[in-house]
DNA sequence: TGTTAGCACTCGAATATATTGAGTGCTAAC
DNA sequence: GTTAGCACTCAATATATTCGAGTGCTAACA
């Protein structure tokens, strides 16, 4: 069967109505919705029609019907078409202007979630393509190191480093000009095994604390500690009934608090997505697996240079997809424009 | 009329119980569980009288008993008295040593909530108190510094600074020399208004950027950045179902995201407990409108030099006193230890 | 052939009604 | 002072009743 021109608007009026509502939508309804004047009757037989096709389904017979994650697809899909002809020309909601990296995403997160009445995520970028811009050490105590490291985009990461022999003011100030000559502005695969040995030939007696601070730059950047996300507006799913009952909400507050799963979500999606798109999991499709109830819009952005990072809106599947997606692709080029100021 | 000592015996024969079933508990329940023959007419009597004091009351006619506030009161605080002779022997759930400080509170957080099955908030020390370790300048950008601050106990806090004017790298290391000297094994009390203008003198033309650094010191350590609360275990309330009615779940989850609340808690118990003691804050007594509904503990650790935190245990009014008192004490002890090596 | 009015039917939700049982207070007897 | 016994209360649970939104189907109409 075909999903003919009018199957297609009964379709949306039924999602649009359902958004709003929460409750099942019947023929009646529908019949005084929708600009093409039909009467209830039709719309049953077009709604029967659509059931079969497995866009919408009774919750049990004689209810109306609700859309099933198909419904959903094919509502956002074509939402999403025309998104993209429609000139944007939203209402800035300025984000604060932040020297750091990390104040800003945690106050992008909070704006997301207030706009939106959704819970939000943004994670911090992945920053495995990025050049060190600083490295130095700091004699702290008799026998620790503070290593700090900074990386393109003003993202700090410190550690500390024990140091077994003594070592002199002058010598630590020697190791720093050695590392930064030879180490800022690459990336971290820049960073060889060659570039490595030269480097701890002449640091000389030295070359473990090079050896050790190498190892510093690699945990700082790789390690879990990137799996640095904010979340915002959790509470938010208590607004949505359908995500209340059961452990539901129980498992999704674990999550976001864990951020375990939420690092997996941020992963699948910087793969999947090509460029900075936008992306939207409807149930079953969410990449993980406590999610299963929700929807999930996220978007890439990217502060060039390998500067990726995942945006994400969790919500119920009734969620307003417009606007979250208007939402996004606002916050998304408020990132960039501050970005390249 | 007075607490008599079997009325003592049968009032706390009713909490504990009320703290395991959660329901409501009758007479008979009380007749059996006690070691003093009675019957639960007798007990019946006893209750009345209890009901009368204050102490417990029922839910609705022809229900058991739940204890009040006052009764969960008096109930602690003989708890708390047999605990302070008892010698302690815990097995010890060795928190990791950690060289961060941060690190070891957000791992002291995730500890206790899986060992209570309560939520749990761990507050960073207030460092008002607390010396300067290290400050080191480096440059950035050609219009940007770093500055680094390590307090005692290896804090670290970094900031950017905005620079006008060129700077060479020597007057940097000029610069670094001179605040160190002069800054290093400081309080921040100690920071007054003579030694700043000392060193604005040394700085010469620099005098500027030595302003912004103790604007950075200063704001490093005061700002809401020492707002840094760490929790977990958060969606252990759903546990309870006393916790889930209405909107409470989502109060208590949003004041757990937000920390302002948690903020207050901490302020108010690092003010009200004398030395290191562990405070408990039954319904009602809640510092926090938003936890009127719970009981909270919190204990007070004291790392010396004035770096003082609270930890605290979020739960229902019904929650296992003694296993919290006893993990705090447990973690306090290790805290103490760990610090100490 | 597509559209519509009409009607019998379904079934969850809401409401009312009965049943149960844990628990109480009171009284009278030990 | 303690206890057995009994009438009483009331939330919780189960059961029955009603209500109405919504459906599918049929027959008639344009």
């Amino acid at each position: 069967m075909e999903l003919s021109e009018r199957k297609m608007k009964i379709l949306r009026a039924i999602v649009r109505n359902y958004l709003e509502s929460g409750e099942p939508v019947g023929s009646r309804t529908i019949s005084k919705y929708t600009d093409l004047n039909l009467s209830s009757a039709t719309i049953r037989n077009e709604m029967a029609d659509l059931e079969e096709m497995g866009y919408i389904v009774q919750p049990h017979t004689s209810a109306g019907r609700i859309p099933t994650d198909a419904g959903y697809r094919v509502y956002v899909d074509t939402m999403m078409a025309e998104k993209d002809k429609e000139v944007e020309e939203l209402k800035s909601n300025l984000l604060e202007k932040e020297e750091r990296l990390d104040q800003l995403l945690k106050q992008t997160a909070k704006l997301l979630a207030v706009n939106t009445n959704y819970a939000s995520m943004v994670s911090a970028p992945s920053i495995n393509r990025n050049k060190l811009k600083l490295i130095q050490l700091s004699r702290v105590n008799e026998d620790q190191l503070l290593a700090v490291i900074v990386i393109e985009g003003n993202v700090i990461k410190n550690t500390l480093l024990d140091i077994s022999d003594e070592i002199s003011e002058e010598t630590l100030l020697k190791l720093n000009i050695l590392l930064n000559t030879h180490l800022t502005g690459l990336s971290i695969e820049d960073i060889n095994l060659g570039i490595i040995s030269s480097l701890k030939k002449q640091a000389g007696i030295h070359s473990d604390i090079v050896s050790d601070v190498i190892d510093a730059v690699a945990r700082a950047i790789h390690d879990e500690e990137d799996l640095e996300i904010y979340t915002s507006g959790t509470n938010n799913i208590f607004k949505y009934p359908e995500l209340t009952g059961d452990g539901v909400a129980s498992e999704l507050i674990g999550a976001f608090e864990e951020k375990q799963a939420l690092n997996e979500l941020v992963v699948k999606t910087l793969s999947e997505t090509e460029n900075t798109g936008i992306q939207v999991y409807i149930g079953n499709e969410s990449p993980v697996e406590t999610m299963k109830d929700c929807s999930i819009v996220t978007a890439t952005y990217d502060l060039g240079e390998g500067m990726k990072g995942t945006i994400g809106i969790i919500g119920p599947k009734r969620m307003d997809y417009e606007k979250v997606v208007d939402n996004l692709k606002d916050v998304m080029r408020q990132l960039d424009s501050i970005y390249k100021k």
